[in-house]
DNA sequence: CTTATGTTAGTAAATACTAACTAACTTAGG
DNA sequence: CCTAAGTTAGTTAGTATTTACTAACATAAG
């Protein structure tokens, strides 16, 4: 007691990578939760365990740190995307490319709801990345799925319809779900209590039978 | 060049009842536009054209005229939809009754997109009518759509889908349109230039072979 | 005159960000 | 191997603004 010293106690030291890395989780964290607006560096600096000022050390702003976490999670999410879409490119079972797409979808959103609550937050303030964010994710799988339709109207599997309009239908029915469950989890709103595989299944075959030509 | 006030000039008395209408009307689009954190007493003040104070009067707290601004807007749209859903609800006419209600919804948020922003914002930002302010949206109009599925599954009109999975997926499917276009107007990202009228009538069509029984 | 509607001028706390200092790790020279 | 110098990661203690909210006063209307 020899030391009335009310101060933190040292950080431990890190590498600035790896403290830079731990920030951006730890601030992933909070704006996702609370949104730019509603975070503030010194909760940030609490949660990372250091003080306010290393925060600024590492990011010039905390503009610059949100940019620097969307920055982050547009390219994970990328190269998420990437991987899973290359392996169902080329192959013309629709019942899996939907479904796996849609279990994909859904699984993602599971596992790491920050993620669309990040995305959402980013769109509705208007952040300047949130455009490039959404593009990445989305808007991209939306292509994806646009193509693939295009093709199956041209081999003529499925009917006549708008591909864009079906493509972002499919990604819509799947990322309300998804945004439902992550908004309102654990309320009296999300009541569909299905695994993702199941809500996968109904969802692609709802969506299967309704692009897919009528048997006459 | 008499006075050398530098203060406000005194605002036109109103009626309090007017007054107060004013602030939710001014705080509505603030909120929508940048959410309860981004948003200031002294910015809705100013837009109000009154000091400060005033607001003060007419709400003991930021978040009393927040709450406010949701419970108008809960009654405004709970009104607006029981008037539709009331005449649309006895028909059988599957076409008119699904494509009545993609194009109403999608009318609804283009002429008021302050309304999805609050939404999202409030359920969001977990604000605490959040959940009331989505049941009296969505999710009424989801029950609505599920109960007409499931009529017509007895009916043997439709397939024996899950009710629940479905009417969410109609909703969801012309809420993320609308979302798109709402949130990201004006910007590659909403790439489909269709009127409501043409959207709506390509989800309902999208929808309906999906969920009708095939001919044999 | 009384009451309702307005303003002014604050306050305490919070917020993004900075300047100046300190302790720990790394490494070069003897 | 040992120590001194340099570098890097940390802290403290601020600052100027902003923010939600209040007390006390002013004036228009009936």
């Amino acid at each position: 007691m020899a030391s009335t010293s009310t101060g933190r106690a040292p950080a431990t030291r890190m590498a600035a990578v790896d403290r830079r890395q731990q920030i951006v989780s730890v601030a992933s964290e909070l704006f996702s939760k609370n949104g730019f607006n509603g975070t503030t560096t010194k909760e940030i600096a609490d949660r990372a365990g250091v003080s306010e000022a290393i925060i600024f050390r590492h990011f010039p702003t905390k503009q610059a740190l949100y940019s620097a976490i969307i920055d982050f999670k547009t390219k994970q999410s990328s190269e998420r995307l990437q991987s899973h879409l290359k392996e169902a490119a080329s192959r013309k079972d629709d019942l899996a490319f939907f479904g796996s797409l849609a279990l994909d979808l859904l699984e993602v959103h599971k596992k790491d709801p920050t993620f669309m609550r990040l995305l959402m937050f980013s769109a509705l303030e208007g952040h300047e990345l949130a455009e490039m964010f959404y593009q990445s994710t989305a808007r991209e799988v939306r292509n994806h799925v646009r193509r693939y339709i295009k093709q199956r109207i041209a081999d003529g599997a499925f009917q006549n319809v708008d591909p864009s309009v079906a493509a972002r239908s499919f990604v819509g029915m799947i990322l309300y779900h998804a945004q439902v469950r992550v908004l309102y989890v654990d309320t009296s709103v999300d009541d569909i209590r299905l695994s993702s595989r199941q809500m996968a299944e109904r969802l692609t075959s709802l969506f299967m039978n309704g692009i897919c030509r009528r048997r006459r």
